[in-house]
DNA sequence: TGTACATCAGTGAACGCGCGTTCACTGATGTAC
DNA sequence: TGTACATCAGTGAACGCGCGTTCACTGATGTAC
């Protein structure tokens, strides 16, 4: 083997290991139990090499939060296209609590106080909200802005997928029901337009 | 003035005391910074008076969690009767969070792992878990078991308050809005209803 | 090609902190006689 | 009505813990000459 047997001096990658480690705890112990010390020993660094990269634990939640939306994001811009998009849409973002809990609650919660004050993150976020009204706004076909359709959409996903990872609505079926519900909802919802 | 200069040797309701400051922490820091130390401290009564009334920290949070599902099932009871139950039962729901968000998080959060664990808290959520069911059940007068109905609300009006409470829409006009967005979802439930 | 040196990603020791919980105790209360 | 005593809700000191962060440092790397 010609990789060294003792890990060289420099780490190569820093930031994204230490990522990496934060998204492995908060998929075990959930948001509160990642701790920047903790972290930085299972990367195998000592506590204060974390410090050259994060000014501190915060920023490092933030940066890893960040990640969290910009792949949200992606997953739901695959589902973008084709029919059907408001329900695969809300599937993608169901399927996205269920598979990363850990870092959906990191997103969403209380954990993060101050959103506004990290740059990377609040452009995460934006651009993850803004596919949804995209998407929505563009299932309709009217009225762009309609807020009440967005949030009530976006309140259905994101209530089910709180519900599933924490523990309220049984996981054994939770696909199947985040489908059967959605379909529901869409049913209701074009079959209101016109009418109404 | 009769009473006492010094506050008495026997609390005479700590259980309750412990409860109350918990839940002041609760609404100030979320849970998370609820703290057995801080809570006896605001009492003011030492750390160790309070394992004379419960088993452990978790124990006390526990027990909070249950009032909070009594409280909340007494709100939406009082929501029941009427027109628009589902509506209004939805609308308690969304006030109830933003009146209490410090203890809704607790409720639904990762914060108590092990729910089953306290028969006290399980009765409780188990009980506001019923009212929903039987509120919407008794709505549509049909399938009184029909989960995608009932999971469907239930998942609006929670995602709804979780969106509030953590500041992901902003919270200004969130009353407002929940009712809006109530109001046509339950326009496009009812019309859907005889339809399909 | 070789050497001096600035850069900066790492290190370990130490800080002060608040936490949950255990311990041996103290002292007010209320009941039995 | 008075006294002995069991009960049990309080107390303060102490435990070990892990945390975030600061400090002065070390030593590998890569560039300028």
């Amino acid at each position: 083997m010609d990789t060294p047997v003792r890990r060289p001096y420099r780490h190569g990658n820093l930031p994204n290991a230490m990522r990496a480690a934060a998204r492995a705890i908060l998929d075990e112990g959930g948001p509160e139990s990642v701790g920047l010390r903790e972290t930085a020993r299972r990367v195998g660094v000592s506590a204060t090499a974390a410090y050259r990269h994060f000014a501190s634990k915060e920023e490092l939640l933030a940066s890893v939060a960040a990640e969290g939306f910009r792949e949200l994001t992606a997953e739901m811009e695959a589902a973008l296209n084709g029919h059907e998009a408001l329900k695969r849409i809300g599937l993608a973002y169901v399927e996205f609590a269920l598979r990363k809990r850990g870092l959906f609650r990191l997103m969403f919660g209380p954990i993060l106080v101050e959103r506004a004050k990290y740059p990377v993150l609040n452009d995460a976020s934006r651009a993850a909200i803004d596919l949804m009204r995209r998407a929505i706004g563009g299932l309709t076909e009217q009225q762009r802005e309609d807020n009440a359709e967005i949030l009530g959409a976006w309140g259905l996903v994101h209530g089910l997928s709180s519900l599933f990872i924490d523990d309220l609505i049984p996981e054994d079926r939770a696909r199947a029901l985040a489908e059967e519900i959605l379909v529901h909802a869409q049913a209701a919802r074009t079959e209101n337009r016109p009418a109404a």
